[in-house]
DNA sequence: GTTTAGCACTCTCGGCTTTAGAGTGCCAAA
DNA sequence: TTTGGCACTCTAAAGCCGAGAGTGCTAAAC
């Protein structure tokens, strides 16, 4: 189902049965109210009948260990990013989605979207509405974008439109300024050729293709092979940047409690526009598989203190294509959060491939 | 240069110079600082070489008129939303932008942009960026949009990929799914049909006329006509909604003091995603000329209150395409803001024009 | 040896009072 | 008409206090 592994190697003492039980209470209730949680209140909630006391003694050997910690002498104890890894790698009961959410879901993801854009902001609001969390999906890195069909289009003399179909139920156009008119027959044959020759190749790869090729063949350079130099040159060039992910539901980052400190939400929302952080905490998920969790500074950068990033790579034939999730305050409710991430990025996986194919 | 005509039309009797002046310092000085001004700041501010027993009788009676507001007794005076009105309409000097500034938005908004959306993506970047506000665009309406070119272009064989060439320098794709396969060279009759016939005209004239013909030569519709209706049809039907318009720079008014409140700034987030209002709000201004301002509650919906809103239109071969601007908190620098706006209007518009031509 | 009750201690939070300072309005004199 | 003076008002910050929650420790009970 997903990842259990810790990501910074928790090396956990054994804790005995008890201890953990305790532990996983204290999280729980931690998560539900927000509030430090006393020896008294984690007895009763724990349902084992033990004196607050004994409690006592317990979470003070948790606070040795680095599991807990309380903000000051007589507050309750607070999970420390510790204490959620062990939680959430060991003592986390999922709470999988209904059927009906499910369909829900998919019915959403399946309607055909034109564009990857539409599509990636259609997902994000699920996961952000399924949450109540920040929802983001990264679209596809560029380089596992390949390419299905190519076609040019004359505009008027000296322009011409560029269609690439891609692999990703996407279309782009770019308009190319040639040096002199094409007619359309020129055009229709170096579209054939690319066709003939780079279909399924990363974009990328064609473009370093034909510049081999071309310095090997330079001096025989017909005039067909000219003319798909100049097209092919230009429309596979630079890749329009584009945005790069999506992000929907900040809003509801602002309604946490926790998150209340305007500085703090203001740097928050700064990374989602500097897209470099997030992109790279996004990066290191690409090759993972199923779900992964960062919890709070683990993902090692500071605009995330005391928010969760929880991710799940999607794929179209079996290679990873992007990456979605959502961000929200490290007390986020995991048991249903994990599995809205996971069934997300699956339902997404199967929209690309059925429509794909 | 801006429509300096106040919209909810201003009565404003005449007041003396002195009594202008000294309102004018004053709003300069709240804009400024942020905090009410008392009666010894403004005398000193002034620079009038009055006492400030005297300052206080003309505050008084600007208050009786209602420009000014005391939050309270012993505060100093703020101005009201009819204050900020009196000022922008008739006590306000504009600080042109410079020429580089000029020249280095020039530079951004002319450097050639794909499609529609990206553009205004970097136009609301470039208004956040110059006025530390939220810069706002919204898209052309869909009804001036007009057709230049269309072209099919078939993917398989119940799909067919129809390309738009538009108006605003931007490209659109729509995938199609067909009862019948098409020849390559039906599909260019058809194109070719649609392009003598409907080029410069808007979107929804195409279809109108079509169906209306269609109806007409029901009888004798021929094999060219078939496939003309069955594309047109699909092609011109539904537009795909995307994004009516483009916000950057939100968390700009994160930062401003008097927006600080946590509740009313997730209100105002809101908005922006609920983009109902805000449109309405922005269609308000299609039909004026040059730069249009909104002061607090004028602009009728509650979310926007303590913010001002500063719009301009811009314009496509003589035709209102959409509008742009900026929302920040209502004491914003005015005389900076204004020019910004209404440059970038200006080079926006040329832009769209040189390009499309 | 583990668990529990009891108790003294610590710390925060909310409410209350106090104080300093800013600014006003009004009156009487210039 | 303008100005200085003065009493008055109101806020914001600081300080104070008590209630409550929770702890750690110790000694007794199981």
């Amino acid at each position: 189902m997903y990842n259990r592994e810790s990501i910074s190697g928790g090396n956990h003492p054994a804790l005995n049965e008890r201890t953990q039980h305790l532990l996983k209470a204290l999280v729980e209730r931690y998560i539900r109210d927000g509030q430090p949680v006393g020896s008294r209140t984690l007895a009763r909630d724990a349902g084992l009948d033990l004196s607050p006391a004994t409690v006592r003694n317990v979470m003070a050997d948790l606070e040795e260990l680095g599991y807990l910690h309380s903000p000051h002498t007589s507050a309750g104890r607070v999970p420390t990013a510790r204490g959620y890894r062990l939680f959430i790698d060991a003592l986390l009961h999922l709470r999988p989605l209904d059927g009906r959410e499910v369909e829900m879901l998919r019915q959403r993801i399946d309607r055909p979207a034109q564009n990857g854009a539409e599509l990636a902001r259609t997902v994000s609001d699920l996961l952000s509405g399924f949450t109540r969390l920040a929802g983001v999906v990264m679209l596809p890195r560029r380089n596992v974008v390949t390419l299905r069909h190519v076609e040019f289009l004359s505009l008027s003399d000296n322009r011409v439109l560029a269609i690439l179909v891609l692999n990703t139920q996407e279309v782009q156009n770019r308009i190319i300024q040639t040096r002199r008119p094409y007619s359309t027959a020129e055009l229709q044959q170096a579209a054939h050729y690319l066709n003939e020759q780079f279909t399924g190749k990363d974009l990328q790869q064609v473009r370093e293709s034909l510049l081999r090729e071309l310095r090997e063949t330079r001096d025989s350079l017909d005039r067909l092979m000219e003319t798909v130099v100049e097209m092919a040159e230009q429309t596979f060039e630079t890749e329009p940047a584009g945005e790069d992910y999506v992000v929907a539901g900040q809003t509801h980052l602002m309604q946490c409690a926790d998150l209340s400190d305007l500085d703090k939400l203001r740097q928050l929302f700064e990374a989602f526009n500097h897209k470099r952080d997030l992109l790279h905490l996004f990066d290191q998920c690409l090759h993972a598989e199923g779900v992964q969790i960062f919890i709070g500074e683990e993902s090692g950068f500071g605009a995330l203190e005391g928010c969760s990033v929880v991710t799940a790579p999607y794929t179209v034939e079996g290679q990873v294509l992007g990456v979605l999730g959502v961000i929200g305050p490290t007390r986020m409710a995991y048991d249903r959060v994990i599995p809205v991430v996971d069934v997300t990025a699956r339902l997404l996986a199967a929209a690309l491939n059925e429509q794909g194919s």
